[in-house]
DNA sequence: GTTGGCACTCGGGATAAATGAGTGCCAGGG
DNA sequence: CCCTGGCACTCATTTATCCCGAGTGCCAAC
């Protein structure tokens, strides 16, 4: 059973007045945040409705599953369905602003490390969606590489020092029995950079093993050392998956939270980030921004939430996810344009960093 | 104004009787986050006075400002005053247990590289206290360097790897308009290090300077990009405070913050660590554990939060604070020892970590 | 100095009543 | 056939009210 299963909902299952109402009824809710009644709904005067009617129309769409109530004597909500069937066919995205592009593009602009802009890149997908703000950062397991450097630190430490194609480094402490000098880690670093750039962490790790084999032939003390060290140096970098979570601090205002027992469990909840990355990972290879709703998928589920994502990186090696989490009632209509061009932004950025480079 | 300023209150202020009532008073409260009445507090056997006489003692707390009443008709409240009595001449420690010595032990062993020890014993803090786990890693900038390296990223984009003489490694790049090759990094780190290795950053910085005239003289072109790279590695490497804060769900369970105002309020000020990095500096001078009420600083103040914070590093060169934040209501008796024994622990490990380089 | 007694205060919990938004259904009209 | 006004019904929420109990201060007696 896949994780995370998007319902499939067809835009022709509800006839044109169905739709308008659904739609109202959502982009109510989303706005005020409760239930909506016939009477609300024939008060905003686009439909020349009695509530009565309305009423009908209403009682179908729950019929269908795109509505609920939340008891007896309240007006509606929409289900997961329904918001479903707003986000694929009745939404209208709200674009941002050139005001607000400019700022993105301006503070993007001002980073030059690869760790600091994707902060960045999650602190502004906080703050501007004020939701929670996830950039994943995949391993750099996946990247070529362009250099490998190791410092000596202290008479078994060895800092080693990558440096992904991408512009990614990783520092990786390693302890080892042999003693190196400071000429003998440069020669090394020279070696492994020159024979090994362009490679896969994976690739060269398989070469190194294969290399081992030669060296029981020739007994070359300084292949020997290489090999140790390279493998070392490039054993265990894989868990480096990384997710970057800022803004939960913006769920403590939604009226969503007002019990703190469920504000306590998704705290708890975010905190250990393998869901969210097992989530964000399913959708590396789909193109285009992907939204997620509350019983999609079982973190979802459990909490209520939505996810707006999407990939970035280049359209050949997608790098990671930016996105954002919150209740599924947020305002997808500003959160869809808001990823999807931050996530444009940071794929734009990335790619600048490594035309430089060439 | 000293933003903190303990409350200085002289054992005797007080007389026998009075103490063990006030000790009674904050233990029970801390026990049971009630105020305490004068009924309660006769039926603790160890008292053998009637609830009238005990309500004596306690309207004369009152007045001297150790006891408060939340309102007429409930029992008192131990005021910031009756803490920090408490705290200075009543309160007995609890010593941990061997086995979570042992536990804490255990798991610091475990680890090697420094960022690693200072994010589990942040972690430990927090779990073990059940409050926020704090530890502050001061600059590179105070502490004497091990070397300086350099690495080409891209053509103009070089990574300079500081270790410091402690073991922490600080990765900063640097952009310039210079175009360096592998060797010339090479051999500026070499340079760089040997020159200046056993300085700190600001004395390294002010000796580079110094030599800009050196070579204005020299016209020596090597010289030249060696300063230039220098300055800009060792530049601005200061604001890198840096405070670890791990456990800030902790205080989702706590009644404290039943009301989600205070606990917004808590989450935003947690945020920005900038007052909390001023506090913990401010105890960088002092000796041996400290602890921080309510109303001896700005920041618990408005939170009504302790402080329970001890120095670590070697004596004669502290490296930063640990310490725990949570409600004044909290068992100090309990965490006085847990931060000290964290903070011995920590020092004793970096320590370890030191000697092995020598 | 200690104690029992007493009147008083006040927050919190329980109960009851009032409110009002909303529904479903039905019968009548275009 | 669809729309609409009317009506009875439901039910969460708010408001008012009462009561209880824990606690206090004060006083008179021991």
């Amino acid at each position: 059973m896949p994780m995370v299963q998007k319902l499939d909902i067809h835009a022709d299952d509800l006839d044109a007045r169905a739709r308008e109402v659904l739609r109202e009824i959502v982009m109510q809710h989303i706005a005020s945040g409760e239930p909506i009644g016939s009477r609300t709904l024939a008060k905003c005067d686009r439909f020349q409705l009695s509530p009565a009617s309305l009423r009908n129309v209403m009682a179908d769409l729950e019929d269908q599953g795109y509505l609920q109530q939340p008891h007896t004597s309240a007006g509606r909500v929409p289900t997961d369905r329904g918001y479903r069937f707003f986000i694929d066919h009745l939404m209208k995205s709200r674009n941002l602003s050139a005001h607000e592009r400019e700022s993105i593009d301006e503070q993007v602009g001002q980073t030059s490390e690869v760790d600091e802009v994707l902060q960045l890149t999650s602190k502004l997908l906080s703050s501007m969606s004020d939701q929670v703000g996830m950039v994943f950062m995949p391993t750099l397991l996946q990247f070529a590489i362009r250099s490998m450097n190791f410092i000596l630190v202290a008479e078994n430490k060895i800092m080693c020092v990558i440096v992904g194609g991408n512009g990614m480094v990783v520092n990786k402490l390693v302890e080892t029995r042999l003693t190196f000098t400071r000429d003998e880690l440069e020669t090394i670093g020279r070696y492994i950079t020159a024979e090994f750039s362009g490679m896969t962490l994976d690739q060269i790790r398989r070469r190194l093993i294969r290399l081992t084999e030669q060296e029981r032939a020739l007994h070359d003390e300084m292949l020997q050392k290489t090999i140790t060290l390279g493998i070392e140096a490039v054993n265990d970098v894989a868990p480096v998956h990384d997710l970057i979570v800022e803004g939960a601090a913006s769920m403590l205002s939604k009226p969503e939270f007002a019990d703190a027992g469920a504000l306590r469990k998704t705290f708890l909840a975010l905190q250990e980030k393998e869901k969210l990355i097992h989530i964000l990972e399913s959708f590396l290879d789909e193109d285009g921004l992907q939204i997620l709703i509350g019983s999609e998928s079982d973190f979802t589920q459990v909490h209520n939430f939505s996810i707006v994502a999407r990939r970035y990186g280049t359209h050949s090696a997608p790098l990671g996810m930016v996105g954002i989490l919150g209740p599924m009632r947020m305002e997808y209509a500003r959160m869809a344009p808001l990823v999807d061009y931050l996530g444009r932004a940071l794929s734009r950025k990335i790619e600048e960093e490594q035309e430089q480079k060439h």
